[in-house]
DNA sequence: CGGGCCGTTGAAACCCGTCAAGGTATGTGG
DNA sequence: CCACATACCTTGACGGGTTTCAACGGCCCG
């Protein structure tokens, strides 16, 4: 059960194309959803993990102007829509589990609006804090910290500040000791003191109570 | 087939206490989702307005740190979660629209993401045009503009800025002859450049293409 | 008449973006 | 081995956007 499988370097899209007709499943690596702006800013509305799929619903009205991106090398398997289908059918319980991470995305969706009304030090932590939650899930990362492929950059356009802001307010968290960073690998000396600072709650990552 | 009909006054949860075997209707009014920061500030994720539901799926696990309120008397009915399971049942194509409604939401919040990268003005100018086109689909709002019963201060919250700066922002609107808003009445002199202003592109709306 | 709620305004301080420049690492080609 | 280019990180200075604090006026309603 092996299907298309190809690498996608960093800062290239996953989507080849205008296909609508497939659905794509990140096998490793780090990728993201996002928009461009008119005058050329990029922002990232939501990050991809290994695991994750993109373009699960139809393609042709949904997401029209979102796009998917590397921001680390990624391994995709390109599978037709058809076959997804097929699978759906076969196990009703797939489609149960297809709901519940549609409704993870929202959840987190709206976890992110709410995160950006936070001043930037906070929003930073709290980034932080989602994405240790979520790399321990799959077994990325240890109780303190993981490898990390992305850049100072990247985390700007994630969290809609510029790349000279979030240098600064790393900095501030550096020397707070909630965050090191360098050689690629994150690490939270202290992570309850990073959760508080960030009024991190992770409920809305809805990973508690996952059924089949 | 009238349910369990009742009104909510303004600043009020429609929610009626930890009840989670129910989804509501609302059928007139206007209403938010939101959430309140431990500092006591609240952030608006998404409007509610009439004809959604709210609490559609479990609420036990999803949306728990999530509460719906009103932002002006709203009619809604109560509809026990059983009785929507019976009539998606009866009638798969509802399934369908379900399925559409909760990504159409999907989409919203990945632009109100997007939306809090732009400056104040452009930001509030985008959220006056979603609500223009989304109330024209109700057929509460005519071509330039429509009834409005929200105060300044849901407007701030569902930006993310202070109450004091939306003030100052829409002012600026005003005299730039984009947008008048007195007596609970919005109207918007030039509708094509405020669209332009905000960067507006209807798309991730997904209105355009609903079915059955 | 008094009390909320809402809109409005000014001043000061802070957060953050932009511009500019320099530094480091890595890779490439000569 | 060196020159060069590129991508990324870092820093300072400056200006503008935004928040906060404070105060006042209008309006509705009890």
């Amino acid at each position: 059960m092996t299907f298309n499988r190809r690498t996608v370097t960093t800062r290239r899209d996953i989507t080849c194309g205008e296909v609508t007709d497939r659905v794509y499943l990140v096998m490793s690596g780090f990728a993201c959803r996002y928009k461009t702006l008119p005058g050329g800013a990029r922002r990232i509305v939501s990050f991809v993990l290994p695991g994750d799929l993109c373009y699960m619903h139809d393609a042709g009205r949904f997401g029209r102007d979102l796009r998917v991106g590397a921001l680390a090398p990624c391994s995709v398997a390109d599978i037709p829509r058809s076959r997804l289908l097929e699978v759906v059918n076969a196990f009703p319980a797939i489609s149960h589990a297809i709901w519940w991470v549609t409704l993870r995305e929202l959840s987190r969706a709206r976890e992110w609006i709410v995160n950006d009304t936070r001043p930037a030090d906070k929003r930073l932590a709290h980034l932080f804090c989602e994405l240790l939650v979520c790399l321990q899930v799959i077994g990325q990362a240890d109780a303190d910290g993981f490898e990390f492929p992305l850049t100072q950059l990247d985390m700007a356009d994630a969290l809609g500040i510029s790349h000279v802001h979030i240098n600064r307010v790393l900095q501030s968290l550096r020397t707070n000791g909630l965050i090191s960073w360098s050689n690629q690998q994150v690490a939270f000396p202290n992570v309850e003191a990073l959760k508080a600072f960030a009024e991190f709650d992770p409920a809305y990552l809805c990973f508690d109570g996952y059924g089949p």
